[in-house]
DNA sequence: ATTAGCACTCGGGGTGCGAGAGTGCTAATA
DNA sequence: TATTAGCACTCTCGCACCCCGAGTGCTAAT
């Protein structure tokens, strides 16, 4: 099953059947390789290797005399050969410099976190045609600032979190405690002072230590300033942007309403998807996920496609792609792999 | 054409025909009808009265020797006959006190607005079944509460903004020039004193105005205060909450595959659907819209039910139901109607 | 004004057939 | 021994056909 197994020729038959596979959703003929690409042999011996590439699982037939089709396998087979190679031809219709302008286009935005992240998820589809999907830095990666603490009607306290990447988080909080602005100002600055260059959940683990601790002192100032800032810190930031589900329903892999359904599924399970993504947010370079290799049930027919962004070499977030197992890989990892670029970029200082 | 016209019986056999294929999309017949609602007629009189019905233009047949659809003005004259008459079964599956319950919860949830409009389209779609839709408090409507400018990052200023409502709101400003934040104090102070009770986009006509007037000083501190105001309020806030895609492709109406697309495209311009619930931003009550009544092309097969929810007597947002022609009027009324009585609870004092 | 009766129409589902595409196998070839 | 040509076979797809049933419109009777 190994890819050294397959001698060369048998390998560019795979890539041949895969490639016009992709190119036009019909099962592939053996004359028809033999025409188009010109490996210099019949349709009968390719009809032999083609039987031996099913054999090996690497190709299927979705009836007797029709043509083959890739299997989730052969697909892998594709995608490693792919990426343990050069750099192909992505296939989509990108100027030569685009991604250079783009991380300047990112570059200007990058005061906006958000609108930043719709951008990136709305290139991502309208490019690929597939679902872009992105994850904003993690709540563990993302560095302290400051925070300011603003009095507001009555009782409630609005709380400004601001990162070193630029994120500004807001919340009230209806601290029951009857404090004055001063006192709001000499909290906020102990956390400003004490805390800078802290990531969010470090500081919340500390806090929440001390809140334990000092229970005893439950009525005085500083227990109640963490108790605040404890409430302050837990934006619980599930937010995952996706796009491009409008484009996707019109690609003939989705002409079956049966596969609309399993897509819709798919991504209304949100917090699957974010699940997901978050595993993935440790690996290194681009990583494929073919079809039923997906540990996600409602992925099992899909392909997802992701790489990580940095701030300098931490990994902070995920780019990705979804789309149907007959997918253009060449030019969803080019995509992916380089909107993970821009977006690193614009978190390095 | 006036339903005035219509007797009594002619209404009933309306009624039945529209009503039962809500209920289930078959072109309904005439021995059913008589049948199923007893109206005391046999099925040769109800063939009569429906050719009438034809023939005003309220009902058509998909083709000869099939049942009777209701036409866009079928439902049209049902709708308007619903709305004058008392509240009608909503059809749903709703707890007796869930609205006063739901208020509650939004009550609870006024603090994050954004988390509450995602909470209200998510339950308008997921016990309707229809796309769910929401407008925030328009700009026009947000009354500035207070305004804090902090230094961020080099020349780089953080405005935070509160409006009476509870939305917060912030946006770094890349200002080029560099005061101190002694100086963006003071700024902030002259704001909050001055403005106090303004809406947002007055402030910003009177802002505009004085930069106008105040060119010639364009260097001194006060001007240069200005221009960060003007940039601190100008939010382009073109959010607008959607949910219920993926419930909606579950329906029968859409198991056409081009009827999804229809709708993909119609929520995928969502500036189109913005422009259409802002110019009903006025309206009192609920508001039906059907099919080929329908302003926007990329809606003409599909009804929006709306209605706008209030701070005190300032209709200050709207919310909405999207659905195919073919939907459980009585139903999304009712929803649409209370779910904006709730928000409205929420916002008043 | 309503109704029973009846002829008529049309869509949907089932069947059968022919064309076309593509295979697998066998025997011939280099 | 590897490749190729030839050929019979298989299966899908599209088309034509037909029949059944549902539902109508019309007419004549009540």
């Amino acid at each position: 099953m190994n890819r050294k197994m397959l001698d060369s020729r048998t390998k560019q038959i795979l890539f041949a059947v895969v490639q016009s596979y992709i190119g036009n959703p019909e099962p592939v003929g053996s004359r028809f390789v033999s025409k188009k690409y010109a490996l210099g042999c019949s349709p009968a011996t390719i009809r032999n290797v083609m039987a031996d590439l099913e054999e090996m699982g690497l190709l299927a037939q979705p009836h007797t005399s029709a043509g083959r089709i890739p299997t989730d396998i052969g697909y892998r087979m594709y995608v490693d050969m792919l990426l343990s190679s050069e750099p192909q031809q992505s296939g989509l219709d990108i100027e030569k410099d685009f991604f250079t302008e783009y991380a300047d286009k990112l570059e200007a935005m990058k005061n906006d976190l958000s609108g930043m992240f719709s951008e990136v998820t709305n290139t991502l589809s309208s490019i690929s045609n597939y679902i872009g999907l992105a994850l904003p830095p993690k709540p563990d990666c993302t560095t302290f600032n400051r925070i300011d603490l603003l009095k507001y009607r009555g009782d409630q306290i609005v709380a400004i979190l601001v990162t070193d990447e630029g994120v500004i988080k807001n919340r009230i909080i209806g601290s029951g405690s009857n404090l004055d602005q001063k006192e709001l100002n000499r909290i906020a600055d102990y956390l400003n002072t004490e805390y800078g260059g802290y990531t969010i959940d470090e500081i919340r683990d500390i806090l929440i230590y001390r809140i334990g601790k000092e229970k005893v002192l439950w009525d005085n100032l500083i227990s109640r300033a963490i108790k605040i800032c404890e409430q302050a810190l837990s934006f619980s930031d599930e937010d995952i942007f996706v796009s491009g589900f409008y484009d996707v329903v019109n690609l003939p892999d989705f002409s079956d309403i049966s596969r609309i359904k399993d897509i819709a599924r798919a991504i209304k399970e949100k917090h699957l998807i974010l699940k997901l993504l978050n595993e993935l947010s440790n690996t290194e370079g681009v990583q494929v996920m073919i079809g039923s290799e997906n540990p996600i049930e409602e992925l099992r027919k899909l392909s997802v496609v992701t790489s990580t962004y940095k701030e300098g070499d931490r990994k902070i977030g995920v780019v990705a792609l979804i789309g149907p197992t007959r997918m253009n890989y060449p030019g969803a990892i080019y995509m992916v792999e380089n909107i993970a670029r821009c977006i690193s970029r614009t978190f390095e200082r």
